[in-house]
DNA sequence: GCCGTTTTCGGCCCGACTGTTTTCAGTCG
């Protein structure tokens, strides 16, 4: 079954067999042409039903072509041949760490070596030594590099979770803003523009004192080995296994080296080429015009320089944000904090007490929330329903009175409430969809739909039922919930959703530990979406008081 | 292979670091 992923893998692994074959600009137009694939939010086979493939940006005439193979057949004459033109092993040895498409090319053509193993046997034989380019050094570093791949195969550690990455990122950079003598302390890269994965992370200092930031850095309890250390920059891996790049630059430059750190790649790119079209040039050190630097202390700074609005981290990807900026107006206010002004979503403990409700409130207040959708009965894992005990029950009721911005609100699966809670006034149904039940269930009558849950289990099976729920979601007026983890949306389909027309509702973290990373990471995959305050909701829609009666009682 | 209110051809980001090279090549981000 032909898919998104599968053409993007596709296009990544062409791209990889070019660099072996030595070409020096098709292998980045086949990966821009895959990460924008990735970010699509309908399947290719749709685009390529209305014949707008081209209309993907990095994808031309050639491109579109092997996109409709791959649709059509599911594969792609020319990726075969090329698998057959290059041994798969000399991808492998490209991708081992320090070495690159040239390197691994050599291998191959000047020493006949096909794969990894073979490159180890002609270290062991040898082959290596007096070959030009090839000191001791040299020939060490291969040998530890066949051997980790050994250990750890495949392409390493790969991409984190950046729910892992954010309690890590927190602790660095609060870390060296005390200890390190620092101006200015920030993580950039794909974790400030909140990528849902995070492949190493980058942090940025502004100091006039690198060497001590350096010591400071490496001193950090978690910080396993350093890798390698320069005037500016080091490279750390953590005990997690986790890469940290450290940058340290004058407070001059912070603002063009945050911008230039943070990304993405394609982002900078076309900044560049605008700043080239308008005789400056930009580095991670500022916008220069000839030896004169115009801006570089901070990012508003590198923007304006370039007659750009200032474009928010989230959306720096290069799908239209740079041509909205250029457009001579603010970039649209994303959404932010403190519009999240309420939380549709709130669970309280099953044995939770009025001590547990003022503990909410507390917390909602301090952190500027004044209304609240507090889950009074839910799901447990194994699909039954429970509710609060019945006289947390009856105090929460009596607390919340009529204006204090809390409303009450029952979590359910797709198919209708729980028994014990059938009937209540006020109350909204959260909806979450389970895996026995993917599609969503007739609306039965009863209180309005306020948020659909837990929607996402993402894998490529699980397209057709996200867009399915969203849909539906659509229909009875209801929000979609956004944030980390594998059963939550995604930026992908945040972006989705709002391009449906239907709300976002985003979590504040108000129940859990302080530094609950969930809260701020879902407010980054809306603001990736392009969320603006108006496509957020943060309390129930209006609506009449229901006429009926109370048909039961808890 | 893609892209273009300077271009449909001729560009395609740019600097840090390492190892090996006596002035640079390769990798990385």
């Amino acid at each position: 079954m032909p898919s998104n992923a599968g053409a993007a893998e596709a296009f990544r692994e062409i791209a990889d067999l070019l660099d072996v074959l030595g070409e020096r600009f098709k292998p980045e137009a086949y990966r821009r042409a895959a990460r924008s694939i990735e970010t699509l939010t309908e399947e290719l086979a749709a685009v390529a039903a209305r014949n707008e493939l081209r209309s993907i940006p990095g994808v031309g005439d050639a491109i579109a072509e092997k996109i409709r193979e791959y649709l059509a057949t599911g594969s792609i004459p020319y990726l075969e041949r090329l698998r057959h033109d290059v041994p798969a092993g000399v991808v492998a040895m490209m991708r081992l760490s320090g070495l690159g498409p040239k390197t691994a090319r050599r291998f191959w053509v000047d020493l006949g070596i096909e794969g990894p193993s073979a490159l180890a046997a002609a270290i062991d034989a040898g082959r290596l030594d007096g070959v030009k380019g090839f000191g001791p050094k040299k020939i060490a570093q291969v040998r530890s590099a066949v051997e980790s791949a050994r250990i750890a195969p495949a392409t390493g550690p790969g991409r984190a979770p950046i729910e892992e990455v954010y309690p890590v990122a927190e602790r660095i950079v609060n870390a060296l803003r005390a200890r390190a003598p620092a101006d200015r302390v920030e993580a950039a890269g794909s974790f400030r523009r909140r990528r849902e994965t995070v492949g190493d992370l980058d942090v940025l200092v502004s100091s006039t004192e690198p060497e001590a930031v350096f010591d400071a850095f490496s001193a950090l309890p978690e910080v396993r080995e350093v890798r390698l250390r320069g005037g500016t920059k080091e490279t750390v891996v953590l005990s997690t296994g986790l890469q940290v790049d450290l940058r340290v630059v004058e407070p001059a430059a912070f603002g063009a080296a945050l911008q230039y750190f943070t990304g993405s790649k394609d982002h900078n790119v076309h900044l560049r080429s605008i700043a080239r079209d308008r005789g400056l040039k930009v580095n991670e050190y500022g916008v220069y015009r000839g030896d004169e630097r115009v801006a570089g202390r901070t990012e508003e700074e590198v923007y304006a320089a370039l007659g750009l609005a200032w474009v928010p981290p989230e959306v720096r990807e290069d799908q239209g944000e740079v041509e909205a900026a250029a457009k001579g107006r603010a970039f649209p206010r994303l959404v932010d904090d403190h519009d999240l002004t309420g939380d549709l979503h709130v669970h309280l403990p099953e044995a939770a007490d009025a001590a547990d409700v003022d503990r909410l409130r507390a917390a909602a207040r301090a952190r500027g929330v004044t209304s609240l959708g507090v889950v009074v009965g839910g799901v447990r894992a194994d699909g039954s329903t429970f509710v609060l005990a019945v006289d947390a029950r009856a105090r929460l009721d009596a607390r919340e009175g009529r204006s204090a911005g809390v409303w009450r609100a029952v979590e359910t699966g797709p198919t209708g409430l729980p028994p014990p809670l059938r009937g209540l006034e006020h109350d909204y149904r959260i909806v979450r969809p389970t895996r026995d039940a993917p599609d969503p269930a007739p609306l039965a009558p009863g209180a309005p739909v306020l948020l659909v849950a837990h929607l996402g289990g993402g894998g490529e099976e699980g397209v057709g039922r996200v867009r399915r729920w969203v849909e539906w979601a659509r229909e009875v007026g209801a929000a979609v919930e956004v944030g980390p983890g594998p059963e939550r949306l995604d930026a992908t389909w945040a972006r989705l959703a709002r391009a449906t027309g239907v709300p976002l509702a985003l979590p504040r973290g108000l129940t859990g530990p302080t530094d609950d990373p969930t809260a701020p990471i879902a407010l980054g995959f809306a603001r990736r979406a392009g969320a603006e305050p108006r496509d957020v909701r943060v309390a129930p829609p209006k609506r009449a008081e229901p006429r009926r009666r109370p048909t039961g009682s808890p």
